[in-house]
DNA sequence: CGGTTAAACAAACATTTGTTAGGTTAATAG
DNA sequence: CTATTAACCTAACAAATGTTTGTTTAACCG
């Protein structure tokens, strides 16, 4: 009989860790299949035992990091129900995975769908799979009829995906906060004097 | 004497102009020097007249497209005096020059010093160089004690930076639209809190 | 135990890559 | 007109790269 079979000692796992650590790190063209090797404690070759090619291999990162980060939206949301605060939320849990939880989630921030392409339409797939999330929190949010919602959206999607090129885990703020700050921003007019007048929100969940 | 010599039929600028628009559209590691040579009407080698290595072509890329950006920001705010006014200008401006003027500031958004290690620390310090325009038109901006400014600001430059991705210049929207709606965002209020959800979904506005 | 085969190794191959060395042409100065 | 040399060409090199092929090891099942 036909099982799918596994052995103990596969080192598929790591062998994808180690590809997602240095696509996160070091981009995708500028990382080659040693570096992969080397880092996994295979030989270039070995590689090609369990992906086709370098391509299908960034390709397994792309869908393993886009279920995470999917995965762990739909659980932070789900512990709210303002939209506003689900929206904080969202961002402080995006902000999370691209500084601590692993590499996947950078490898979709930073790895463009052109510099693959022979599965380019599928990793543009795959990036719209995790916009739409962020996309429906926008859709649901409580906001003056003269807003552009898709603006809006497009807006917050460039604030946090460029997140990852200066936020500092070992600096003051925490992800939480940052996801407050942007969220309070758009609430509150930054630009009135009198905008202080309602400045307290109430703490969500993590803070690390 | 030693002047500056320079024939008639140099085709520097052309040159610069290739590797511009290559680097803009498919990044650094993706394009060969035998790209830049076919496009600019060149052999490969021909090339290493003008520049002593690819880097360094880059370098030259980066270090003109930051000074057209930031001689364009700073011709635009002169036009207004008002901060927020200011900052939409800025914003339209960013946007025209990556959407229509020319390729060079698409490659100072998608090149990472990184990519360049004989030349990261320069390419640093050009990229602060424009960053620091929008640094100083949000320090001159009347908000709210409370704000955190540098937050205010790395989610403006996230939001900026990210119209490279979806600002289409045959859309609805013009660059100047944009900067209106993005500040607008911040002036004004985009959601309070006795607003009800789903209640006004506005239809008629898209971008792109 | 013994056969099967998942999983990895060892060693190369074919291309592509950035780069270089030496020769050629034509624009310019005197 | 002539000498100079800016600007480019021609042809190749050495290294790096993704990939392939044949071989070996050892985990699992009956």
């Amino acid at each position: 009989m036909k099982s799918a079979l596994r052995r103990s000692n596969n080192r598929n796992d790591m062998l994808l860790d180690a590809a997602a650590e240095l696509f996160a790190t070091q981009g995708f063209r500028n990382t080659t299949m040693r570096d992969i090797a080397k880092k996994s404690g295979m030989l270039p070759g070995s590689i090609y035992y369990h992906y086709p090619s370098k391509e299908d291999l960034l390709l397994a990162v792309y869908e393993s990091g886009v279920a995470q980060i999917v995965e762990a939206l739909e659980t932070a949301i789900a512990q709210a129900e303002d939209p506003w605060e689900r929206l904080g939320l969202a961002i402080s849990t995006h902000i999370e995975a691209i500084t601590r939880d692993s590499h996947y989630m950078r490898v979709i921030n930073r790895v463009l769908p052109e510099q693959v392409p022979n599965h380019r339409d599928m990793l543009t797939d795959l990036r719209g799979k995790y916009e739409r999330c962020l996309q429906a929190l926008i859709e649901d949010l409580p906001v003056a009829p003269s807003v552009d919602r898709k603006l809006l959206r497009l807006m917050v999607l460039g604030a946090v995906n460029h997140t990852q090129f200066w936020f500092d885990s070992a600096g003051p703020l925490t992800p939480a906060e940052v996801g407050q700050a942007f969220t309070r921003f758009l609430i509150e007019p930054v630009g009135s004097d009198q905008a202080t007048a309602r400045s307290s929100r109430k703490e969500g969940s993590n803070a690390s």
